[in-house]
DNA sequence: TTGATAAACTAACTATGTTAGTTTATAATG
DNA sequence: CATTATAAACTAACATAGTTAGTTTATCAA
C-alpha cells in the first residue's frame, strides 16, 4: 500500500474509455474505473477533479478521433466528393464507436467549453472543403450548420432506433439526405 | 401518516415535469418528486415501477407535446408552405420548452418502445403532408428520414451551445437547411 | 362492526460521488 | 547517507439516489 506513481489522468482516461467500449457507456462510474486500475476510488482524486471532468475528458477524445475519421475521408477529395465522403465517415465513426458517440451525444449536460472547442475543429474540416466554391463566409457558415446538423440529427436519431420499423434501406436515406444537401450547393440562389 | 388516496401516476408525472421546467430535467429524483408531493419515496412504487417509467412518461409527454405543435403549424397549410411551418414550430417547440426538449434527447439511454411509438407520431404528420407530392412510398420514407434528421439535428446542436461563436444568424442558417431540403423535393431525381 | 385492500410509512441496503484526514513511498536536499 | 517534503495512495465517513421489505393505517365493502 501507500504510493505508486503509475497513475496519471491520461491512464485513467483510457481506462474509462475502455470501460466504455467494454460495458456501456453509462456504466462507466469512479469505482469501476478505480477497480480496473486496482485502485480505491477516492485515489483518482489526485488526479482530476471529479466524474464531471472524466465526462469531459471521454468526450472530447470521442470527438478527437472523430475528427480524425473526417479528415482522413476528406483527404485527396475536393468538393461534393469530400463532402459526400466525410458524410458517410460521420456514420461510419458513430456505427464503429457507438459508446463514443453516445459520449457526444451527451455533452448537452455539461455545455463544456473545452469539448465545443472540439467540436469546432470538426466545423473547421468543412470550411475547408468549403473553399473552392467560393461562397460567401455567412453562405458558408449557414451550410455547414445545416450539412453538420443534418449528420449528427440522422446518426443520433438512428443510434436511438428510429428508422427501423419502416422498411427501407436506411444507408439510402442517408446518402439522399446529403446529396440533397450538397446539390443545393451547385444551385443558383433564386431556384 | 397512512393513507391518502389522492395520489396516481398523472400525479406524479405532473409533478415531475413541474420539477423539470423549475429546477432542470438532471435535478428529477423520486426524492424531489416525493417531496413536492409531500410523500416519501418510497411511496412512489405504489403507483410506478421506478426511475425509469417516470423518465419514459416525462419523454412521452415532450413528444406528445411536439406532436401537437407540429400539428397545429401543418393545419391549414400544404406542401412546402407546410413543411416550412414544421420546420419551424419545431425549432420553436425545442426553444420555449429546452427541459422537456431534453427529455426527448435523453431518450437513448432507454430505447424504449413506447417512446418511440410517441416518435413516430411526429413523423405521421410528416407523411400526411407528403401526400401531395405524390412520391413513392420509398421516396417519401427516404425524405422524411432526412427532413426529420434535419431538424432534430439543428436543435439538439444549437441547444448544446454550438453555432455561438461564429457570428451569422442562427434563424437564417435553419430556415436555409429547411429550404435546400424542402427545394430538392420539387426537382427531378436527374439533378 | 369487522375485515380486506391499498397506500402510505419506516428501516435498511446498494451504489455513486465526494471530502477529510492519515499513512507511506519516492524525490529532493543538506 | 540521513532527513524532510511532497505527492499519491489509503481509510473512514457522509450525502444523495434508487430500491426492497416489511409494517401501519385509513378507507371501503361485506
Amino acid at each position: 500500500m501507500g504510493t505508486r506513481r503509475n497513475l496519471d489522468s491520461q491512464t485513467i482516461l483510457d481506462a474509462a474509455v475502455e470501460l466504455a467500449e467494454e460495458k456501456g457507456l453509462e456504466n462507466v462510474s469512479l469505482l469501476q474505473v478505480a477497480e480496473k486500475l486496482g485502485v480505491k476510488s477516492p485515489s483518482l482524486y489526485n488526479h482530476l477533479s471529479g466524474v464531471q471532468e472524466l465526462s469531459v475528458g471521454i468526450a472530447r477524445l470521442a470527438l478527437g478521433r472523430l475528427e480524425e475519421a473526417i479528415r482522413g475521408a476528406a483527404v485527396g477529395r475536393s468538393r461534393d466528393d469530400a463532402l459526400l465522403a466525410i458524410a458517410l465517415a460521420y456514420r461510419s465513426y458513430a456505427k464503429d464507436n457507438p459508446e463514443l458517440y453516445k459520449a457526444i451525444l451527451r455533452f448537452p449536460d455539461c455545455g463544456d467549453s473545452d469539448v465545443q472547442e472540439t467540436g469546432h475543429a470538426v466545423v473547421r474540416i468543412l470550411y475547408q472543403v468549403m473553399e473552392p466554391y467560393h461562397r460567401s463566409d455567412e453562405e458558408t457558415i449557414h451550410f455547414v450548420r445545416g450539412f453538420r446538423s443534418a449528420l449528427h440529427g440522422f446518426v443520433s436519431l438512428e443510434a436511438a432506433g428510429f428508422f427501423r420499423g419502416d422498411g427501407a434501406n436506411v444507408d439510402e436515406s442517408y446518402r439522399q439526405l446529403a446529396v440533397r444537401l450538397i446539390s443545393s450547393l451547385n444551385m443558383k440562389k433564386s431556384d
